[in-house]
DNA sequence: GTAGGTCATCGATCTCTGTCAATATCGATT
DNA sequence: AATCGATATTGACAGAGATCGATGACCTAC
């Protein structure tokens, strides 16, 4: 997807694509909205919530939350699945610890 | 200074303002200037840059570079010591590995 | 097929921020 | 003190993105 296996970022000298990359890879989580969706989903008892149940514990309507769901789920940092009206999402934690390789 | 032991981000909910604090530490590292700019310091034989030979390198203008070496100085990222006329920059790991360990 | 509920997309607005030129500040040197 | 070089600050501008209302697409149930 975007950053994993890359060696960590005070290794070796970054050019400038690979930093470009990283920060578009970090810049998904440096958004306040964004960290909480990833918090409340995997604090659902299934792991998992549909786009309903997100909107009132943030206080943003809906089309913002779609939005950022979009974001996290093109970064791959989340997963959807359809099941019949609802739009399930589940966190992905491979990305994020990707992500947390590269810092360290 | 942000989120030193804070607990990882999928561990438990995240309420509104430890989120906009997070957000507001990943933002910083969110730009590739930035990202270039820690491992430039970081891979010169002493550890340490000072601003003038990191506008070359970056291809951006000596304000730009001073600009982004206060946000990463105000985040914690790097400490900054004044030699003569030279301002010298080193990176600070331990806020990195704060934000890292906040990732998982 | 009609109605109601769920989610995505579109278009507009508004704020934030990365960048630069111009200028100011400060130290060193003569 | 006068000048030169290094760095910081200011002000302006442009592009990016966060948010929302309105609308569209899709599924379900009656």
């Amino acid at each position: 997807m975007i950053a994993a296996a890359c060696p960590p970022l005070l290794e070796e000298p970054l050019d400038a694509e690979r930093a470009e990359e990283l920060a578009a890879a970090l810049k998904v989580l440096a958004d306040p909205a964004r960290l909480r969706l990833l918090s409340l989903i995997q604090s659902q008892p299934a792991g998992e919530a549909c786009v309903c149940h997100l909107t009132a514990p943030l206080g943003l309507r809906q089309p913002t939350v779609s939005h950022h769901l979009k974001v996290l789920l093109q970064a791959g940092l989340v997963e959807r699945e359809q099941r019949g009206s609802w739009a399930f999402f589940r966190v992905v934690p491979e990305q994020l610890r990707a992500l947390r390789d590269v810092l360290g």
